[in-house]
DNA sequence: GTGGTCTAGACCACG
DNA sequence: GTGGTCTAGACCACG
């Protein structure tokens, strides 16, 4: 796992976190992993996740039980999607349509590469 | 202006200029704001945009001419578009995607954003 | 530790660096001083170090890894020698060989002025 | 005329004077170009040149007669060769032997590069 | 503890 | 006026 300079690793791990409900891997209720073994997992210091842990709870997406673990909150994939959506609206598309004028590329050109991501995710999942 | 805090603000002010390149707003052989004209008007310390000058000269977008001022460098144009479009294509695109999948969200919703922020951007210009 | 003025403090602290690489005193893969203590040891401002090691970096001589420290990347002699190498033959060379002339000394006094000092140096390791 | 970056060019100059000096080609009484006159030919600002003129004359090389202009001082050329010969016994040799050993090159190669270079200087004359 | 960013401000070389 | 270097020191993210 690698972590990119420009955005906190815990903040990115918590984008991990987030992808895993919204792709139903982990459903509402599931335990899941401890601090020490997301830490381990992901190469990163216990803090930090620790500190990724406090972020969701604060935005009630998990939830602490004291001496049991961390568990995904009641409304949880809910509350990740509207959250993620909205940012996806308000700041990564505009963003988007910016970047797709100053570098000249149609959007016919973007849907070519969607083609050719989605062909290659198919491929993948035969293989994998 | 404001900075988000997701990024360096020295990449955010680099980032502004690779835009006023692409945009042809600056062209190669233009001399650019000086670094304390640019420090007062982005309100940032003169050391910020030092460092955000060190940082596009080291790629070769601007360079230096002793005693008079920064300049942007012949090819900047390309070296712009190649840097910003392979950043593009490796790292905004696929993120994008997957985006779009978790959030369940087609191609199609993402055209009519796009036809939306058009026709919004259209108008802005009219009204500018 | 004494720097001259006729170069930036931030580059003699790189040339230290070299020198501890060519002369294998630091090997690749090595852990070289945090920031902070090569600050204090070149009583230099932490600021200043950082710039060395910025431009270093960007030269593939060392590396970072967030939070632990910097090290000297793989590759690193072989890319100094090239470096230093270089900047011998094409600039310090004909240099030295143009003083020479102008101040009427021939080579076989170079000669002798060089065996003076490696015997100085044998003296100085015999002591030491 | 090319200005390295780590020496301050009113001193790069005031180094081509004492170039002219010692290879004879500016002989003392001689008047020297007027400080506009140099500024153009090594495409300096008038400080610049004013400096270097300041400089020289303070060491006694060059004197200034008022409204004439400048000449080479009585004795300029033992005093340039005293002042040169030091500097390059006391600063240049050392730090010369000390890269040869870095970049593990001996006195033999050397004294190749300097047969080559003395070649080159001929073909250059008989050209020239 | 580590590095990274940023500010405020001084001083210098050069135009 | 221009950029370049350096200091002192704050604050943050990460280990």
């Amino acid at each position: 796992m690698e972590y990119k300079n420009t955005q906190a690793i815990y903040l990115q791990i918590g984008d991990q976190i987030y992808e895993n409900i919204l792709n139903h891997r982990w459903r509402e209720g599931d335990r899941i992993p401890s601090i020490r073994e997301l830490a381990i997992e992901t190469e990163v210091n216990p803090n930090t996740v620790m500190k990724t842990y406090n972020h969701l709870q604060g935005q009630g997406i998990i939830q602490n039980q004291r001496g049991i673990g961390y568990f995904i909150s009641e409304g949880a994939y809910q509350k990740s999607l509207d959250i993620k959506k909205n940012d996806f609206i308000k700041d990564t598309l505009p963003e988007l349509f910016k970047t797709l004028e100053l570098l000249g590329l149609d959007f016919e050109t973007l849907r070519q590469y969607y083609e050719n991501y989605r062909s290659t995710q198919k491929r993948k999942v035969k293989e994998g």
